[in-house]
DNA sequence: AAATCATTTCGTATTTTTGCGAAATATAAA
DNA sequence: TTTATATTTCGCAAAAATACGAAATGATTT
C-alpha cells in the first residue's frame, strides 16, 4: 500500500528559499546586497522601503535564518551581506527548477485557440 | 523631504511570484507540470504529496490566481496546466534577479578567514 | 558616569495562511 | 432518475506572518 508520501528534500528546500523572498522588504535587501557587491547596514536600507526600522530588522532575521544573508558586527553599526555559499546553492535550486519547463513543447493541453472552458 | 517610498513594481512582482511557490505543495505542482510538459488532474497529483484533497484544491487556487497556472474543464476532470505567457514572465523576472549577482566580484566584506564577529 | 547612536527584541494586535472534513457542484453512467 | 466520480467550496480552527512603538542592548563619545 501507498504509504503517505512526503514532500522531498527539494521541494522543502525550494520552498524555504521562494518563501524567504516571499515580501517585498526582502526582495529589496538581496537586490540591494547583490548590486552593492557589498555590505549595507540597516540604517543605509531603511530610507528605500516603506516599514518601520524594527520590522526591517525582522526581514533581516528573517533573512538571515533563511541562510540568505548574514550580518558583520561592526560597532556601531551591524553590517549585512550576502551569504556566498548559500546563495549560489539557492540560485542552483532555482535555476534547476526553472530550467525544467525548457524546452517548452507543443503538447501542452494549452492549445492555440483560447478554449472557453478554461478556468 | 524624502517622502515615504514604495516598493518597486519589481519588488512586489517578484515576491508575489516566489509567495506563489513559497510552499512545498506548490513547488509540486509546478514541478509536476513543468516535468510532464502537459496537464495533470488534482486526482493524479494527490497521491504524491502529503495533503488533503480540499487542501491541495486551495493550493492550485492560489496557483491559479498568481497566474501561474490555468485550469480547463474536460468533464469529468479538470485539467490543469502551465500558463505559459504567465510562466514566462516569471522566469523572466526570476532570471534578472538571479543574474543581478553575477559577476560575484571579491570586494564583499565576506573576508577570507570567518570573522568572529559574524551574526 | 551620562548621553548618544544604531539596531534589535519585546509585547501586542491584526491579517493571512494552512489545514481538515463535510457539504455542495457538476457531469457521466447505470 | 438514482448512483457514482471528480473536484471545489464552506465553515471552522490553529498556526504563522506582518506590523508598529516602546523598551532594551551594546558600543562610543562626552
Amino acid at each position: 500500500m501507498a504509504s503517505k508520501p512526503k514532500f522531498t528534500q527539494y521541494q522543502s528546500d525550494l520552498a524555504r528559499i521562494t518563501k524567504a523572498l516571499s515580501h517585498p522588504a526582502r526582495v529589496y535587501i538581496i537586490e540591494k546586497l547583490l548590486m552593492l557587491k557589498g555590505c549595507c547596514t540597516s540604517g543605509e536600507m531603511i530610507g528605500d522601503i516603506p516599514i518601520a526600522r524594527s520590522t526591517l530588522s525582522r526581514h533581516l532575521k528573517e533573512l538571515k535564518m533563511a541562510g540568505l544573508i548574514q550580518g558583520e558586527i561592526e560597532p556601531p553599526h551591524i553590517k549585512y551581506c550576502i551569504n556566498k555559499a548559500n546563495w549560489i546553492e539557492a540560485e542552483k535550486l532555482l535555476n534547476k527548477f526553472l530550467s525544467q519547463g525548457h524546452s517548452y513543447p507543443e503538447q501542452n493541453c494549452q492549445t492555440e485557440k483560447p478554449k472557453k472552458n478554461t478556468i
